[in-house]
DNA sequence: GCATGATAAATGAC
DNA sequence: GTCATTTATCATGC
């Protein structure tokens, strides 16, 4: 059996009935998620296209002219790389779907 | 700009589907039987998935959903909690 | 009109 | 770095 990632360190020990549900504490103080904008994305998406991985180089720029932290800009290309595995994987699941059932 | 439209037509939203009685009760049965860690293994959603006739990732996804609008309910009516702690009640008394 | 499933920011473990 | 998450938001179902 795979050892599994454990949750989140959780503060909070909440109690309703008897059943301990520490999970229900809040996790830690976290900035609330903030949309970006439609340019934002785009600009981010046309870097991302060029090469998934950005250099230290690019994401100083990146951050400048689309006025977001470099930590922003570092975890969007994560997202944006999980994103892209994920779609992949789905991909790849309904070619094997099809291979499976019609043939080609 | 182009790139946006085309991917709001490649997002799931845009052909999202409600799951069936019986996925979400299968769904159900396992939180609220789990409620003191509600997180499935990889192993546990596999069977979770192939029981209820979804995919990981949507298992994956039920339980993201149900965690925080389970928290952000407790004090309000949870009957649905109370519903399933009876039903695995009587499945023991039987 | 909310309930619900999927996605987009943001965090933390490893 | 990956990746399972938390949380808010989106888009849909009814």
């Amino acid at each position: 059996p795979p050892a599994h990632r454990p949750p989140f360190p959780v503060s909070h020990a909440g109690a309703l009935g008897s059943i301990p549900q520490e999970w229900t504490g809040t996790m830690t103080v976290r900035k609330k998620r903030k949309p970006y904008s439609k340019f934002q994305t785009l600009e981010l998406e046309k870097e991302f296209l060029y090469n998934a991985y950005v250099s230290k180089q690019k994401r100083w720029e990146l951050a400048r002219n689309l006025n977001l932290t470099e930590r922003q800009v570092k975890i969007w290309f994560q997202n944006r790389r999980m994103k892209n595995k994920k779609n992949s994987q789905r991909q790849a699941a309904q070619e094997a779907a099809a291979n499976g059932a019609g043939g080609g | 700009a182009v790139m946006i439209l085309r991917s709001r037509f490649l997002d799931a939203r845009r052909k999202r589907r409600n799951f069936s009685k019986q996925a979400t009760e299968i769904l159900n049965e396992y939180f609220y039987s789990h409620l003191s860690n509600p997180y499935p293994s990889e192993e546990a959603k596999e069977e979770l998935a192939r029981k209820s006739n979804i995919t990981v990732a949507q298992v994956s996804n039920w339980f993201g959903n149900k965690r925080i609008r389970y928290k952000k309910n407790i004090g309000k009516a949870q009957e649905e909690a109370n519903l399933y702690a009876a039903k695995k009640a009587a499945d023991c008394t039987l």
